[in-house]
RNA sequence: GGGCGCAUAGCUCAGCGGAAGAGCACCUGCCUUACAAGCAGGGGGUCGCAGGUUCGAACCCUGCUGCGCCCA
């Protein structure tokens, strides 16, 4: 390490421009494999599993909002000297890519059956080897530093192995079984679909209520679904429901079909919603099932898998929605409609791949029994051996794990992992693990179908680690320190990777943490969309403002839990911020700050370089303290306003005084330590303006490696002296005197680089006489030399007391100004004499208020009063 | 229908029992030799409404109103 080497002179261009730097500096890291981790280090592990990107995808706000976290966390933990693998990948996107392949196909005029699934899956190969990925290269952008030598993916010989594995053996413990359900059916992904790859929304629709039978013998079902009165088998009533009691058991006639079906009580009738009697379609709908079930009442399937209606005379080959009026109206014309309600609005599943409404569909599907295997994900939690974080998102968590379905897992596709299931001659069903043959010969064939992505994805943080062999990587890395990702990816990430990693790695969780953040909004807080067309791409953002404006914006919105807003004004923001620390370095660096000698002896410190580097070390250990806590926006706010209000308004200025004093060398010593600090602690955010900055400033070889301030593991790093308290107070007087003439400069019209003749005098200055070159440098004043003569005078109180400042504006003074103002600051301290006299005459806030409460509230008072007096006399000396 | 969360400055959000804060926007003046992607100064809020607890409430409790999300 050269990190102590001396550096006088700076090569920096006068402007940072993000585009010339970022790529360069990147690949010097990659290419130095800071990022490569070693599963034979003896450091600590911090383990992060990048939750795999569809293969088809591109960045979007939320990946670099989840991967400018994961970044810092994992840079700083390097710092920190963890041995840290982030391990990238992407998984195969099933349904998704299928899609995109096909859609490529349409254009050429052929469809999947005429490749033949070979072909086809080979075609789908040639796809990912041309367009898939493009999501890898924009984590290079953003500067992602994740371990390329191990990037993973799903379809790969090993991981498919591992969900081979997976399978065998939750099929040989009963876990994995096939059955003919109701599921959720996409007519136009021709596939199968678990309970949270569809999304409810509230559409328009119709309810329509038809009488079913006649005369005495009628009753009223209504529904929002007419044309599946094509598939009633029966009619349902509460049996408690008097009003229907004569009909229980008897049959009313089906219209339009000409057949009869029964009237059956069942108590899981509403017998306030509507009629009170419901039709009941046990084929095409997860409610009339179970009723279906429950009575032994057959179950007609009356559409094909397009959700095209087949059979039934007129209707046959009509599309569901086609056939909806066509059978109101049908019906209509029988005099059997009843009421009719439009727009009726009611909840409706929609493919969250496709969109396409979805229809429950009877059908024979393989499922994973989840009972056992959620119970323990839940007690994982409830145990504290897997913290999620913000921990109110625990109770939604459990609400999840406790109440969840069995998992549907067959897909009707062919891109993905086939089912290793065999099917023999005479009905014999084979489940074959990755080392074992298949059975071959006459009659025997595998299961058509794939498995659902996300059964592969929930292996991900081990499977990607080489499992089911004992590799090196698992012993080394699993568990995984902390997964992040959103809390809407909760259910698909978190609940299943728990569930399969304890089954998997004999009851060790996946992660020792969830960190879950929030949803990226627009400025006015509306969720990002491509209908809205509110979405902002991040490509924009790193292309105009750089990526780490763009990952600097990210993290400082990032409140645990919270959603967050952005617009181009946040993004310009923290671009300027990133000016700003490069200014502000180069000027620091020109001015010959170093960090090649060690820190002056605290007696050789100047009152200003004892608060700065006191400020810096209380700022140290509250950033570290915040981001142990995932608190990602507290942290980056507290380096924001660090750097920019008191390094840059303050302490810059000051330092420029002390430069050309006596002791500059040691301002140099200081200025190069605080600045060094100040680089670390963004590094982890900002990674390439920091890595300029600092490569510049120490001679190191790379930000990336270097020691991160403070903290035990560190193994000490810069020792900064204990804040001071003198120092600091001197400071904030001192702050708060040159506001105070910035404040009257300011009413009186004075241009801000206008020199102004003046002398500063009172009990309050006596210990502020040694800052007076800073005073006067901060506050723009000369000395008081010959033919001085006070036109002005403001009285600026102090702790220690007043300070007189003369002032020669040479020229009479805008009294009303002066006037106004000083009415201003009277009225202030009315009030706050009022408030503290208020609280300090009433008794029982005396008797039980803490005692430094009461201290606190009488100094208050007390500094209003004198303060009153001062403006008073003041306001009295002004001339009328 | 069940559950959760939020209502604080024009906008987006911190603060969660002892003096109302930030960023952006806005107003005034400045190209003051690091920075106009900037500097200096300034204006702006009865902290959704109504009760209660407390010496003291933006902060705790109850109800109401209005939003948002998840699940059914």
């Amino acid at each position: 390490m050269t990190e102590n080497a001396p550096q006088q002179q700076t090569d920096l261009p006068n402007a940072w421009n993000p585009a010339d730097e970022e790529a360069g500096l990147y690949q010097r890291w990659v290419a130095a494999g800071y990022f490569t981790a070693d599963a034979a280090s003896d450091k600590p592990p911090f383990t992060i599993v990048l939750p795999p990107p569809n293969v088809n995808g591109s960045l979007h706000m939320g990946h670099a909002l989840d991967h400018t976290l994961m970044d810092a966390l994992t840079r700083r933990r390097r710092m920190q000297g963890y041995e840290v693998l982030w391990l990238p990948g992407m998984d195969h996107a099933g349904i998704a890519t299928q899609n995109v392949v096909e859609r490529e196909l349409a254009n050429e005029g052929v469809s999947r059956h005429d490749l033949g699934r070979e072909g086809f899956v080979q075609r789908v190969w040639e796809w990912k080897a041309e367009y898939g990925g493009k999501i890898l290269d924009q984590m290079r952008r953003l500067g992602d530093g994740v371990d390329w030598s191990r990037e993973r993916f799903t379809m790969d010989d090993g991981l498919s192995r591992a969900v081979q594995t997976m399978f065998k053996r939750l099929y040989d413990d009963g876990l994995i079984y096939r059955a003919e359900r109701i599921i959720n059916w996409c007519p136009r992904c021709h596939t199968a679909l678990s309970d949270i790859e569809v999304d409810h929304s509230e559409d328009e629709g119709e309810l329509v209520s038809i009488r079913y039978g006649d005369g005495d013998h009628a009753i009223v079902v209504a529904t929002t679904r007419a044309e599946t009165m094509l598939g009633d088998t029966a009619v349902a009533v509460h049996p408690d429901d008097e009003r229907y009691a004569h009909l229980v058991g008897t049959e009313v006639e089906l219209p339009l079909t000409g057949r009869r079906i029964p009237v059956v009580a069942d108590k899981h009738v509403d017998p306030e919603f509507g009629t009170g009697a419901v039709k009941v379609t046990p084929a095409h709908d997860p409610n009339d099932f179970e009723i279906g079930r429950r009575h032994g009442l057959p179950m007609p399937s009356i559409m094909d898998e397009r959700a095209v209606i087949t059979a039934h005379g007129p209707f046959e080959g009509l599309d569901r929605f086609e056939a909806r009026p066509a059978i109101v109206a049908a019906l209509r014309e029988q005099g059997r409609i009843v009421a009719e309600k439009r727009p009726y609005l009611h909840a409706v599943g929609h493919c969250s791949r496709c969109d396409t409404v979805v229809e429950p569909r009877l059908s024979l599907q393989w499922w994973v029994r989840v009972e056992p295997l959620a119970r323990a994900a839940g007690d994982a939690v409830r145990d504290g051996r897997t913290e999620i974080h913000p921990p109110e998102l625990a109770k939604r968590y459990f609400d999840w794990v406790d109440n969840m379905h069995d998992w549907t897992i067959s897909r009707q596709l062919w891109w993905g992992h086939r089912i290793p299931v065999w099917y023999g001659p005479d009905g014999e069903t084979v489940c074959v693990g990755p080392d074992e043959e298949p059975p071959s010969g006459e009659g025997w064939h595998q299961d058509p179908d794939v498995l659902d992505t996300w059964f592969s994805s929930g292996l991900w943080p081990f499977s990607t680690m080489g499992w089911p062999d004992d590799t090196a990587d698992l012993a080394k890395f699993y568990p995984t320190t902390v997964l992040v990702t959103g809390y809407d990816i909760l259910f698909f990430w978190v609940a299943r990777m728990m569930m399969f990693g304890l089954y998997a790695m004999d009851g060790r969780q996946p992660f020792d943490h969830v960190f879950l953040h929030g949803l990226i909004r627009d400025a006015n807080g509306k969720k990002m969309s491509k209908s809205r067309g509110n979405g902002i791409d991040p490509l924009d953002w790193m292309n105009r403002f750089g990526a780490d404006a763009t990952r600097f914006t990210l993290a400082r919105a990032a409140n645990p839990g919270g959603d967050m807003a952005l617009a181009e004004e946040w993004a310009a923001g923290a671009r300027n911020f990133g000016t700003k620390l490069w200014n502000a370095s180069r000027f620091a660096m020109l001015n010959g700050a170093t960090v090649a000698r060690p820190l002056p002896a605290t007696g050789e410190l100047t009152e200003a370089d004892r608060w700065i580097l006191g400020r810096l070390r209380t700022v140290v250990s509250e950033v570290d303290d915040l981001l142990e806590d995932f608190q990602f926006a507290k942290a980056t706010n507290l380096l924001y306003h660090f750097t920019w209000d008191e390094l840059c308004d303050w302490y810059l200025e000051l330092a420029k005084v002390q430069l050309s004093g006596d002791r500059a060398d040691n301002t140099r010593a200081v200025l190069g330590h605080v600045l060094d600090t100040v680089l670390r602690l963004l590094h982890p955010f900002v990674p390439f303006v920091t890595e300029r900055l600092w490569t510049a400033l120490t001679g190191g070889e790379s930000l990336v490696v270097a020691r991160w301030p403070g903290q035990a593991l560190t193994g000490g790093g810069p020792a900064l002296p204990e804040p001071d308290d003198v120092a600091d107070g001197r400071i904030t007087d001192l702050q708060k005197l040159v506001t105070e003439i910035r404040r009257f400069r300011s009413d009186q019209g004075l241009k801000p680089g206008q020199k102004v003749a003046a002398r500063l005098s009172g009990p309050g200055y006596a210990d502020l006489a040694a800052h007076e070159d800073a005073v006067r440098s901060l506050a723009r004043l000369t000395d008081a030399g010959d033919g001085f003569s006070a036109t002005a005078a403001i009285e600026v109180s102090l702790p220690a007391g007043a300070v007189q400042v003369e002032l020669d504006t040479s020229g009479a003074i805008d009294v009303a100004a002066e006037r106004k103002r000083l009415q201003k600051d009277l009225a202030v301290a009315e009030k706050e004499l009022k408030q503290t006299e208020g609280k300090l005459g009433n008794q029982a806030f005396l008797d039980k208020a803490p005692a430094e409460v009461v201290d606190k509230i009488k100094a208050r008072r007390d500094t209003a009063a004198a303060d009153i007096e001062r403006i008073t006399a003041r306001l009295a000396a002004l001339p009328s």
